[in-house]
DNA sequence: GTCTATAACTCGATAGAC
DNA sequence: GTCTATCGAGTTATAGAC
């Protein structure tokens, strides 16, 4: 039988940093921006083995987006409590997600699709429908008005993510957390459950 | 004396469509991705034409911005009216702005500002510091909340710019202004004027 | 004033040695 | 499994012919 000694040929966690080192460096730089030989070079390893592990740029896109957070388990218990907290609530869901390490993924996903239409086409699809749907559904809003009132709930929840993380305004880029709850929640709180007028002109016109 | 016949060299007229041009695809594209090479032929022109007017790309970028709209002189006649409904008026404006064919640089100057650094300092420099500070000033803003509210405005012009022009969400993509500003100017109009907790953290504490 | 040709650089992806 | 070498296609920018 064959021992092996010393370090292992460093399989099993290369191909771990190099997922590390991508979710890191597309948060930071979008898709684009992003080269293989950065994400290489962050994770000290040769950039062949990138394309020997994922095969394509976009494939390891995708497998750097698999993130252990789940909308469909996450967005719900946000949603419950009190239906008119929940703007706080989310502005609270989206900050705590994104600060954390394993929201890079998220972060990279949004960055990316600011500059690229293949992963804007990802994140209107993903996001869009996928979480704002789930939200607004989650609080029992009419349909009619669903598409309308998460499309403006994605302004706000946009335009905080370019501020905070894209262009790092001050002083909304290093404001704390509850800070921007207060501040925001209610004018999210609004386009959730507030009087809109117009945002009938949609759906039934009785 | 000389007699030219037919159309002249193209002198005058080229160097001004290739500024049309340019205004148009770094709107389209930002400027990363706007290449010299689209940008001519957009116009019809050979490439080389581009440099031979503008040196740099840089620079070409800096002449596309020179847009006949002077924020000095428009953001005042905007917020004059009812203090009250001036985040209707803000909304308004900036629309106005940006769907008008003159609005391509301001939305080249964004789209670019969203994913290249030399153009988001740009855009910091200019438009946060220039438009809004401008805005929240001419409202008679305490100077400590200054920053705060203008950065909180921010978050959702931002936002709506991402969402309306950037990502093409619908259905705000393609909603008519006045919906629009029924549905966003109250919002921006509490954080210019409205009770925000947590706003006066960073100036007087009294 | 206009355009051809090309320098000098990036990038993603692949072939093949070890 | 890992890395060297390289291909082919992009890019900005410049030199120089006409």
């Amino acid at each position: 039988m064959v021992r092996r000694s010393g370090r292992r040929p460093g399989n099993q966690d290369t191909k771990q940093s190099i997922l590390e080192s991508a979710r890191k460096v597309f948060a930071e730089r979008g898709f684009d921006k992003a080269s293989i030989r950065a994400i290489a070079g962050e994770a000290q390893v040769d950039p062949a083995l990138v394309h020997h592990y994922f095969g394509t740029k976009e494939k390891l896109f995708l497998a750097s987006m698999n993130s252990p957070i789940d909308p469909a388990e996450v967005i719900p218990k946000a949603m419950a409590g009190p239906p008119e907290e929940a703007g706080e609530r989310l502005v609270r869901l989206v900050l705590g997600v994104w600060d954390s390490p394993a929201g890079a993924a998220a972060v990279a996903l949004f960055r990316s699709a600011l500059s690229n239409e293949w992963t804007a086409r990802l994140m209107r699809e993903f996001v869009v429908t996928q979480v704002l749907r789930r939200a607004v559904a989650e609080l029992g809003i009419d349909e009619a008005q669903a598409a309308t009132r998460a499309a403006l709930v994605a302004t706000q929840i946009a335009g905080l993510a370019v501020v905070r993380y894209v262009l790092r305004v001050e002083p909304v880029a290093s404001a704390p957390t509850e800070q921007l709850v207060a501040a925001i929640g209610p004018n999210v709180q609004r386009y959730l459950t507030g009087d809109l007028p117009g945002v009938f002109e949609t759906g039934d016109g009785h």
